[in-house]
DNA sequence: GCCGTTTTCGGCCCGACTGTTTTCAGTCG
């Protein structure tokens, strides 16, 4: 595990035992903050912390010298003072236990220090006999959420590819447009954001019939559980169902879906706000504080009253009007900042930004450069593939199969290769309106070197070259192999660089600092390969990238037809990074790619 | 623990829902 990925977790365990052991509210926040920073942040700590270099480290925002300091015992001793402390007073397994929904830090405190229960078993064992009916506020409902909560935890706790969760939200959206009284229907939440990865999903309705859109939502096929059904929200659980067996063997895989119901005139201010993240959320309404003003759910409010009492009261039960609410441009206009995308909303310096940054659109793309067909694992012909990027509007395809070493899927031995060049040229010939290029994606082999010598490389339009095999390497190890081939000259794209599967395979950790450098040096594009389960590289690399000014890829590594869908998961995740279409070599236009390309030849 | 266009001290976002409460605490996002 990488430096920065263990520090964030001690940081966030021991928010949570600082929680349990009834510290100061705002120390707890500001670890919990030190643990996001520390995983989100581009600046390469580990170097920083091991010269005992605090100024530096202080200076990341969200970050103080308290936090730096640990950062470099963590780097020079191998672990934190703070940290051995706060375990000698918490069991490390009370810490599950406030993992299952429901119950938060007052609860899980009172089980453990009355009923010693410290794990997951010993809270099932109070369930079991009865006791845990002994302590305050706990009643039989309770009882039966907190089961019901387990369960959904031990069946299917972890969260969900993106790609699975944008299927249950379009099937919800599209029931809740059919309830009567439906004026606008949309997901938010962190789908709205294009994270990786979805803990429950969000939809936020405006309707004339809140009645008839709770009814539809909470009895709708697949509702396994109601957790809350409310005037303004709803929440269930709900069985993934067809989508499950693309995602793997879990059948019983479930998720989170709340409804929160708006009013149509406060639909921009209700977005903003159920779109979150909660971090940008504070930050904005921090913001709106500073400058005399409240924002919440229902809009933007001028706020100028010092009555205590008065404030007690939000500001829309008090007849004043919203200055802006009917749309999140208005709100961030009257905020005085330009508009942040979604995408950006994660208070990753977005917050300081004076002028609008445009990120890249699904519109920009116009070139496919990674794509499989029946001669290797895809499921589709080269003219299918080429019709489909075509009806896209792309004006080029690259076909790119894969290498003689990846066997299992029908990587293809030089003499195929060479047959199949001429396959896709002469479909090339035949085919009017996109440029089919020639290509493999040739793997990266375990040593760093090319999975096809140079003089088939050289007769190949286009090389992307990917790890396949040997993902469980050290990050050293992995850094070299990956070093080798962007120094390779006739590699163009390194393919999903990590080797990631989102929630399954950590994939490797080299050393993205050093890629991203020898990316620029050698005029290499790193991909960020769009399918959900991959989303590789990952949002925080993209943004490393973009710093430091190296280009991308993104692709669909397409296998089948509706793989070329997944292009808009790519593209959010470009703009998580802050990726501007310039950037990303598949959104130029015939002859500036072509030139590219042939540069490397 | 962090931070500063009043501040190195004294603040630190806002509202909804549930369950067990007879007026509200705990949790969530």
């Amino acid at each position: 595990m990488s430096f920065q990925k263990h520090a964030s977790d001690l940081f966030h365990t021991m928010s949570q035992m600082l929680e349990l052991t009834g510290s100061d509210r705002f120390r707890v926040n500001a670890h919990a903050k030190a643990s996001r920073i520390i995983k989100d942040t581009t600046v390469d700590l580990e170097p920083l912390a091991r010269d005992g270099d605090l100024k530096a480290i202080a200076a990341i925002e969200g970050i103080g010298k308290g936090t730096a300091a640990k950062l470099i015992e963590l780097a020079q001793t191998g672990t934190i003072s703070e940290y051995e402390a706060l375990c000698t007073k918490v069991p490390i397994g009370v810490m599950e236990v406030l993992g299952v929904q429901g119950l938060g830090p007052k609860t899980v405190k009172l089980m453990w220090e009355q009923k010693g229960v410290e794990s997951i078993d010993d809270l099932k064992r109070i369930l079991d006999d009865g006791s845990i009916l002994e302590l305050p506020r706990m009643g039989e409902k309770t009882v039966e959420n907190i089961k019901a909560s387990i369960a959904f935890l031990e069946s299917s706790g972890r969260r969900l590819p993106i790609g699975i969760a944008q299927q249950v939200a379009d099937r919800f959206i599209t029931m809740l447009k059919e309830a009567p009284g439906t004026i606008r229907v949309a997901f938010a939440g962190s789908l709205r954001r294009g994270k990786d990865s979805i803990g429950d999903v969000d939809i936020l309705i405006a309707t004339t019939d809140p009645d008839a859109a709770r009814e539809a939502f909470t009895t709708c096929d697949g509702v396994m559980q109601v957790l809350a059904k409310g005037e303004t929200k709803c929440s269930i659980r709900t069985a993934i169902g067809d989508s499950a067996s693309r995602w793997g063997k879990d059948k019983n895989a479930a998720v989170q879906v709340d409804l929160r119901m708006v009013d149509e005139p406060n639909w921009g201010a209700a977005l903003l706000y159920f779109t979150g993240s909660k971090e940008h959320g504070v930050r904005l309404r921090e913001r709106a504080i500073s400058m005399g003003m409240t924002l919440n759910e229902y809009g933007l409010f001028k706020d100028a009253s010092s009555e205590a009492d008065f404030k007690k009261m939000p500001p829309q039960t008090r007849g004043i009007e919203p200055i802006a609410c009917a749309s999140e441009e208005a709100i961030y206009l009257a905020l005085e900042m330009p508009f942040i995308p979604p995408t950006m909303r994660e208070d990753r310096g977005e917050m300081k930004l004076t002028e609008p940054i445009h990120v890249i659109e699904l519109e920009d793309i116009k070139a496919e450069l990674h794509s499989h067909t029946m001669a290797s694992d895809g499921k589709m012909t080269i003219e299918e593939s080429a019709a489909i990027a075509k009806a896209r509007g792309f004006h080029t395809l690259a076909i790119t199969d894969h290498s003689q070493s990846s066997a299992v899927a029908g990587g293809l031995k030089p003499h195929r290769l060479c047959e199949h060049i001429k396959s896709i040229r002469e479909a090339n010939t035949r085919i009017d309106g996109i440029t089919l290029l020639a290509g493999s994606e040739v793997d990266i082999l375990v040593d760093g070197t090319l999975d096809y010598d140079d003089d088939l490389l050289h007769a190949l339009d286009v090389v992307v070259a990917s790890p396949h095999a040997g993902l469980r390497a050290k990050p050293k190890q992995a850094t070299k192999r990956l070093l080798k081939a962007i120094e390779h000259p006739m590699v163009h794209i390194i393919g999903h660089p990590t080797g990631r599967l989102i929630e399954q395979r950590e994939g490797l950790s080299p050393d993205m600092n050093e890629i991203i450098a020898a990316a620029i040096e050698h005029h290499v594009a790193l991909e960020i390969n769009s399918h959900w389960m991959r989303l590789d590289l990952r949002d925080t690399h993209v943004r490393a990238v973009v710093e430091a000014g190296a280009l991308i890829s993104i692709n669909c590594d397409g296998h089948h037809p509706g793989d070329y869908d997944n292009l808009i998961f790519g593209v959010l995740t470009g703009q998580r990074g802050w990726l501007t279409a310039e950037r990303c070599i598949n959104t130029w236009d015939a002859k500036k790619l072509h030139g590219w390309l042939k540069s490397k030849r």
